[in-house]
DNA sequence: TTGACAAAACTAATACTATTAGTCAAAATA
DNA sequence: TATTTTGACTAATAGTATTAGTTTTGTCAA
């Protein structure tokens, strides 16, 4: 019994990258265990669950999507921050289809770290919606709008949602531009730029 | 061996129910058989597969959830259409959490009933942006607009993704503010009912 | 009414899933 | 070097979906 030398982090790496190669669906045990080069009990002196390890994973593209998201919006304002900070999230998924879908689980315990990722994330969203003159509830109010709609619409080209022969990228163009007026005109817009 | 008096229909009305009550998750072999007062193999005689129930099941809760989108949007045009037509939507997964579950895995083979259902739809949602001056090309991207939006903010409401104290209702009214505004400004408006 | 057949339920078995308990060796520590 | 802790193992349990083969039930025809 020569030890493989793991230890939870390196788990979670095979597990993100099984699960961004072969679907979230894919990671089990066994398949994790085998990519590992140990058997399916082994694991368990690292990981507390399945469950425990798909956290991990919601946690983890959480973190990674903040600092994408953050670095794509530094510097902009008005409707640039808001491509930028959409792309970033778009492309993010694309790049990470199972830690994508990690996140989208129903969530479950709220840890500390989700907690605080959570809140950066709306913070950041935030700073964004201040661009377009949106402050306070009714921010807190906006913030959910794009969340819903970067979800919905990465949710549904990720899985296949999208099935008629129309350019898709245009479609995530034309969401832009109606999220862009539709907070437009809701907000006070305290600078003209960007339109 | 006394017969259970089963058939398809009847199978699936108990998955159907089982999925809203306790979570599409909770629909196992062995929890439907025992939901019909049957033996695990015996659901084998009138469905194909577990994945083929699911299937049923997504194309169930499309079917219903085109009737419902189609009775709130009637008579209506603008901003009432859209949101008729969005709260029918959200109302509909609220009730059937389990159905709207099922509407949200990843497509699979795309039986001839579910074309027909989803350009069905489609055309339901063509009519409401008509409302809106959008035609032709532009309006199919914007159909992707409001499918995207209305499955996110519901996918997010129903999987606890909403964790701020705030009211998810207005949010909701937020969203469709938003979205009329921003198919407004993107249209070119034929008519200059309801703003 | 009986005989034949098809449909539906069953039992038993297979191959997977996650997970726990207990064992032994390897690495780390005293 | 001795001890203790850690990690990987084997074996086992309980769950999952599913198939094969058997028996019974209901239907339909003679």
């Amino acid at each position: 019994m020569p030890r493989a030398g793991l230890d939870a982090d390196r788990v979670l790496d095979a597990a993100a990258q099984v699960a961004d190669r072969e679907g979230l669906g894919a990671l089990t045990v066994a398949r994790l265990a085998a990519e590992l080069g140990v058997k399916p009990p082994s694991l368990y002196n690292h990981v507390q669950s399945l469950d425990a390890l798909r956290d991990g994973l919601t946690r983890r593209g959480y973190r990674e999507l903040l600092d994408v998201s953050r670095d794509a919006a530094a510097g902009r304002s008005g409707r640039d921050a808001l491509h930028a900070l959409a792309h970033a999230q778009r492309d993010y998924a694309r790049a990470h289809p199972g830690l994508y879908a990690a996140m989208e689980l129903p969530v479950a315990a709220q840890s500390e770290e989700s907690r605080r990722i959570g809140g950066a994330y709306v913070n950041l969203i935030l700073a964004v919606l201040r661009g377009y003159g949106h402050e306070g509830e009714d921010a807190l109010h906006h913030v959910r709008v794009l969340r819903a709609a970067l979800r919905g619409f990465v949710s549904l080209e990720l899985g296949g949602g999208f099935g008629l022969p129309l350019g898709v990228d245009r479609s995530f163009e034309v969401l832009l531009d109606t999220l862009h007026a539709g907070l437009t005109l809701g907000g006070h817009a305290p600078r003209g730029e960007n339109g």
